[in-house]
DNA sequence: CTCTAAACGAGACGGTACGTCAAGTCTTGAA
DNA sequence: TTCAAGACTTGACGTACCGTCTCGTTTAGAG
């Protein structure tokens, strides 16, 4: 029944129920404390398991804390709201969203920035939590292509160039406006946005 | 008559070289340990300076990096290269180059993770660094409506709206690239986000 | 003064080497550095364990150096010469030999001294010193009345508020000889205090 | 102890009354704080002085607490009470009622601690306190044997070595009963105390 | 009445040790 | 073999005093 017991492997199983309480225990670490008040000690004892538990599933700290905030992502939905405007603005507003939550504020930008002296850790958040996301400007910009809302680009080279160039520009912004300018990415700064993004500062400044 | 004490204040001044020497071995140390691995002893024992006297002029880590970081983006100026587009290019290569350098890296994620929770030390970021360069867009913007490439803005309130928002897409689309995607921000990268930001994906997917 | 896992304890139990080691390191540090300038943190580097150990066992300075001394006096016994005088003769030499040693004459001081203000230290060297010394005294009187060297006494109370005086009387003579004065008490003069104890001023000046 | 500019010296004469204000701080703060826990900078602040007032004329902590607790034992007088043994009684009591006091109590055993590693602050000690209290031992013996109770001692150095036993056996006793036994030196205590140094163990044991 | 030189208050300085805390490892007995 | 418990080493934390220094400001006697 366990899930990393193969099989009739020697000795006492690993508890199942640990892994996802020890998350859970992480994040509501996270919310009360922030990154750098957390403590594994303290996420043990609120998980009631031992740190050595703790420690023989993650490395440390910051492997744990990105495994915590990476399940935060993936109830992120692309709506179909009949335009890219509208799709856009739809799925901003649930990004902005659970960046607002302080386990993610709190966590993400921390173990971005301990990613910077760490290729490993920078290797887990983009397979765990970038590239994951990344599904979601596929799956828009195809549907707009096929909308003819966007230009069909042959090239799958340009194509990926572009790809990550618009991912950059809506996380960056998202992100840069909740946590550095400290302001809401609300209805009427995603529309702004997404008119930009859109149509470019020479044609769209106002609105749209 | 007095040298250093600004006025007739009681007691020994202050060391005028320790801060500049506290800031530059802040620097130093964030590029060799990262932030995390930074202790304000090391700190201390590189500017040659107690650590008592770091403490009496720092309320802690976090203060002292934004100040140490500060600076690196007080070289930040717009060119004059004729058109916005280039004039943007220009200076958006300057500031990935900042963001490049690993005391700027290591730093500024770790001290805007720090402020989600802690307001005060958001305020010092916001104050230190980015209201700092917005004279940058305010400069670059006016330019550009003084050239025509740009429309004029009457309305005061709606134009700090448009300048905030320029703000969070170059600064946030620059660091994501940089320090999440980890790709260079390169002249080719700059040029298509140029594209995009002046004219929208729908007029300019490829180039211009 | 710790049980080493007493029953079936959770935990890795205490290193039952770690507290003699520490022990003698202090007594090592009393001799080197006496006691105002011995650290625990110096004391830990000299066990060969980590200051946190050091504080787990022991609440503070003053206590440890109680510990440490304390063993000191331990080897004391009274020896059987015969009669009273060689007998008491005997012990104080021994005595004076032990306060002689600079890590009692530098640590006892300084632990009564830190007494004065702290009613549990005073507490903790009286029952790890001085009443664990009592013993002589009695045994040493006891000796002297089966031999007819003292008279009987009867009453209980009485007799302990004579043990104390004798005590006091002794203890504080070589203390005060020791330290204070910072003679020898060699065996001329332990001679001459033994008459006095004995038999008084007025009737044993000079000799015996 | 400081000479308050001898002769013509130039400049600014030391202030004369901030000697008694820093000797008067320095036993208030004993008594409030103890011995290791007075800082000379409180001491300072308490007595309205610069910390660098109090270092130009004392060298440290030890020999300031040495001054300021030798004052308090110039008050001892030899009672004139008829009777050797009453005149001792009289005189000890007075002994026992300033070590008593908490601001001897705590600074006195304190620096004959560090007297024990320090040879100048133990002959500070001797100078300040002891050697000017020997004068009670030399009157009342003189007295004593002018009365016939003592018998008179021709040889001198004999008679030194007399003097400075008696000493040891009082201060010692005194102070042992005061500070390590924690019990007060009281009449009853005082009187049995007196018997015995007068006539023995052997022949004073209850009373007398 | 100035001049001069020391003492003064204030407080910053380079240090040392403090006692606490968290990280990550190790050792026990029980499951 | 894993688990909970907890002792272990390591190393940084932020604080408190130390004793020294550098200021600008008295303050007295000498010229």
């Amino acid at each position: 029944m366990q899930s990393s017991t193969p099989a009739g492997r020697p000795g006492r199983p690993r508890s199942a129920t640990a892994d996802a309480a020890i998350l859970a225990a992480t994040r509501e670490a996270l919310v009360e404390l922030g990154w750098s008040r957390l403590t594994l000690g303290d996420v043990a004892t609120r998980a009631g398991v031992a740190k050595t538990t703790l420690y023989r599933r993650w490395a440390g700290k910051n492997e744990l804390v990105v495994d915590a905030v990476a399940e935060l992502f993936d109830e992120l939905r692309l709506p179909d709201c009949g335009s890219l405007a509208d799709d856009i603005e739809g799925v901003v507003l649930q990004f902005a969203a659970i960046l607002a939550r302080p386990e993610a504020k709190s966590g993400l930008m921390a173990v971005i920035a301990e990613s910077t002296r760490d290729d490993a850790l920078r290797e887990r958040i983009r397979a765990s939590i970038v590239q994951r996301q990344m599904r979601l400007v596929l799956e828009g910009r195809a549907r707009a292509q096929q909308r003819g809302e966007l230009p069909p680009e042959p090239d799958p080279q340009e194509s990926a160039r572009i790809v990550d160039l618009i991912f950059d520009v809506v996380a960056g912004a998202v992100v840069h406006r909740t946590l550095v300018s400290g302001k809401p990415a609300d209805e009427e700064w995603v529309h702004s946005f997404t008119q930009v993004l859109l149509h470019g500062l020479a044609e769209a400044p106002g609105d749209g």
